[in-house]
DNA sequence: ATATCACATGATATTTTTGTCATATCATGA
DNA sequence: TCATGATATGACAAAAATATCATGTGATAT
């Protein structure tokens, strides 16, 4: 866990999962408690919970208290243009991958 | 699989692997056959054609027959960026975690 | 103080990913 | 045509990631 190619292993390992990825498409739209997330994307609560860790863990998201509530708000200087660099690698070179279903 | 969030895990699913991560980091240096893949990794012939197949399926190398060998070669143009950026990533938000090997 | 709500944590079974083994293909040269 | 070298493919066991279940913790209100 010091060479350069675990660094990427454990960055692109958090985004790895549609869960993950949807809670952060969520968060996009601005900060959300638990609940909140739960019910905009129809997950249970211990699943969101732990996906957040994991999230959290890797700087992805931001947490901040609120009495009982958490609000977790996604990191919008990584995450947001990663996902944009994403939408043209993938339109220009995974397209026609994407449209037979893999 | 044709949600945009498909699409992502899609992506980010090809580079969790440190494996192909490696292969990815070799290729940086120049386009490079299997078997100087293999020697320059000392991974498997099999394990590093597999996942050869895997990156090129994702646009993230591109594959140039010359008689018996294939030449494979990273896409610079997405990957290169992708690792710079991810660097500057883990270089803020990361580098605590990373030193107590998680 | 205690009940309740919001959320986190730990253990584990299940799913997914991965590497390996055996074998196939494809190109080249004898 | 056959042998050999280079690489790909398929099947499957092993390893890793994940969701779920049960339970724990911390805040608020009564």
């Amino acid at each position: 866990m010091n060479h350069p190619i675990d660094t990427y292993k454990f960055f692109f390992g958090a985004l790895a999962n549609p869960n993950r990825l949807q809670i952060i498409n969520i968060l996009r739209q601005g900060k959300k408690n638990v609940g909140e997330i739960c019910k905009a994307t129809g997950f249970e609560q211990t699943m969101v919970s732990h996906n957040l860790k994991v999230l959290e863990h890797h700087g992805m998201v931001f947490m901040e208290k609120q009495g009982k509530y958490r609000y977790y708000s996604v990191n919008k200087k990584t995450i947001k243009p990663l996902l944009e660099f994403i939408d043209a690698h993938m339109e220009e070179y995974c397209c026609k991958i994407l449209e037979k279903k893999r």
